[in-house]
DNA sequence: CTGTTAGCGCATTCAT
DNA sequence: ATGAATGCGCTAACAG
């Protein structure tokens, strides 16, 4: 029925072996050998049997990569990028080559999944991991995926971070690349403080993210280093925990719909942390979220004069519902994104956001994960993020 | 080094074939063995080997999710939608259980790739195969792909098409899932005629895609049961061969960057097919082809008052060029989209476009691919469009 | 450069 | 309900 090795080497009159090395093309095999085999091949439509191959070879070619959420396109870039260098340019022979098999994991966020498909993927002897995106820092989640990357390494399998801190105690044998999130968003606030904004609002991420954090710490800085709402100077302003309300369906406010807005006054109004964390909300990195914290933000302080959102999506959200809300956009209030996805450009007017290479990094991740590229040194980069300044932004009234 | 199903065995005194029935769980097992041999599998950190399981068993748990270009969200939409329901929705347990390994696969519009893919994902000896998205019209490629998937088929991988017709030969053996592109492209031009307008600019995708074929016949269907640009009644409407010229990287025209204006004048003016043509532009389906190509319309019928374009995203850059020669939207010229991507809500005006219910689709191409759900009689399902009227349609000036 | 010989780790017959 | 034996199709030493 199906047609195996053997019966190619039968019909090319040469041994298994032969066949097998002239399909691997990595030893030496006389010409006219190989083209008799290869016309084998073709004459009886043989397909290498992958399992088999990998059983006896002991790996794979399969590379795994994994997204939090593949309809967000700051995934989905990075995923196809990274794919363009490991499922081959496409040699054009339609015989498939010696590329790997880029194989896309969907974790939708939940940690559980971004396990099981790291066992789904060891299982399969996986010769490279990628991981994308902002990780989660549950300490006990944490511990588990450093094992489990533990056991992937030490079975072979590289693996590649991609926008993504390395594990607090994480083997040398990973490449990182890592976004300049703290960096960006640093600029982008000092970009709204030299406009004039000093009430500025701030639609944070998912409070356990790392891309979160970072680029909510690099907001706080702005803040800090010029003096606005700090004066308390207690506290640690990395710190997203605290009393900013979550939005969104895991509001802990109960079903009644209030989001939770909470009665925090702080000890001295404007320029304490307390009043920073009262202009922080976080929610899911959605549009949705990005509307709902807009909206609960603009009600808890009506006198903001510029949103940051912690991305595009969100941003794009948080236009709406500004404008829901009877105000343009920059006139009233200024609203800022994050990743410069394609879309930000064409927003009315165009978003002021903060520039990461996402294809660039995402295909740099492939090459590390082909071993086609050295790893950096130290095994981390850090990828620049660069401030784009758009129409969406502009000075306060008055 | 590595533990394997007999060191299981032997530490929960039991021989291999047990354990591996315990694992499969397609077998009557005493519940006490089962539990001594799930312990010694955990004691052990034990990682079954997939490609020794898929060699005996003659069958892997991969699934493969082919998608044209997975940084758009119109792919990353389904792809995701079909993952949540063959990843399986994360038992919890974290021990990867009976789910399958989806594995999105991103051809980037090549017909080669999508070959390649095929062939890697027969030596997989996939358990499914989900096609996205148009289809190349290339009779070559489709005689290769036709025969492709019988022999997947034939190995037992179940086919399933998403948002793409069936083959012309197709086998039973496979269920489709098409969307209603026709009928959605001929109300929202239906519409753009009931609100008064006449000169109609089409930006279209790539010729060869069947899904930019139907978008355009639906199109031209409304224009002429309007009695629209068909006055002189000749030639398939549908065929969108012939002068319309196509934008993009690949402009036949030459280097000359004209874009390759042809100066064709057709047999009679207003009122001949050749009249549409020259309101239809073809291009990638991308946002920069989408600002292009509407320049280019412009030029040539500065008069439209209306440009439908192919999808959202070449709806986003046609806005962009309607108002970078100064027109404004929906007053000097309407616009309008398709697919209904997430962002489309939010732009500026609000696009008016065609729904496609793009997640649930996907899911169902999922639950297909599984096994979950019964194909629909015949074999193919056609999905309904849904036209959503939005503010970036109004009636024409004057 | 090519053929021979052994497994790779597991799922399955068959027995019991 | 469990154990023993066989082979899935291929690659990787070794010869030669």
């Amino acid at each position: 029925m199906t047609v195996t090795l053997a019966d190619v080497a039968a019909r090319a009159r040469v041994s298994p072996a032969t066949v097998s090395r002239v399909l691997n093309g990595n030893y030496p095999v006389a010409a006219s050998t190989r083209e008799r085999v290869l016309r084998a091949v073709d004459d009886l439509d043989y397909v290498l049997n992958g399992p088999a191959s990998s059983l006896a070879a002991a790996t794979s070619d399969l590379v795994g990569i994994l997204v939090n959420d593949i309809a967000d396109p700051f995934f989905g870039i990075m995923a196809g990028a990274a794919q363009t260098q490991i499922g081959g340019p496409g040699d054009g022979s339609g015989r498939a080559g010696g590329e790997k098999l880029a194989v896309i994991c969907n974790t939708g966020g939940s940690p559980e999944r971004e396990l099981t498909y790291l066992t789904l993927l060891q299982r399969q002897r996986a010769a490279a991991v990628v991981l994308t995106g902002g990780a989660i820092e549950d300490p006990e989640h944490q511990a588990a995926m450093t094992a489990k990357l533990a056991k992937l390494a030490d079975a072979g399998t590289r693996i590649v971070f991609c926008g993504r801190p390395p594990l607090p105690e994480g083997d040398a044998l990973v490449a990182a690349l890592t976004f300049d999130n703290r960096g960006g968003g640093r600029r982008l606030t000092e970009h709204l403080i030299s406009l004039g904004h000093r009430r500025i609002g701030y639609v944070a991420g998912p409070p356990e993210r790392t891309t979160t954090r970072h680029r909510l710490e690099g907001h706080r800085e702005a803040l800090r280093a010029a003096g606005i709402g700090f004066a308390g100077g207690a506290g640690d302003p990395g710190t997203p925990e605290g009393p900013a309300v979550p939005v969104g369906p895991e509001v802990p406010g109960g079903p009644d719909g209030t989001g939770g807005v909470d009665d925090l006054h702080g000890p001295g109004g404007l320029g304490s942390l307390g009043e920073q964390e009262r202009l922080t909300v976080h929610g899911p990195y959605d549009r949705r979220s990005g509307y709902e914290a807009t909206l609960e933000l603009l009600r808890r302080a009506p006198d903001v004069t510029a949103i940051v959102a912690a991305n595009d999506t969100v941003a794009l959200g948080a236009c709406a519902a500004v404008r829901d809300q009877g105000m343009r956009i920059p006139q009233d209030v200024s609203v800022a994104g994050f990743d410069d996805l394609p879309f930000s450009v064409d927003a009315v007017p165009a978003l002021t956001t903060v520039r990461l290479p996402l294809f660039e990094a995402g295909a740099r991740a492939g090459r590390l994960a082909m071993g086609k590229e050295n790893p950096p040194p130290g095994g981390i980069a850090t990828i620049a993020a660069e401030l784009m300044i758009r129409g969406s932004t502009a000075p306060p009234r008055g």
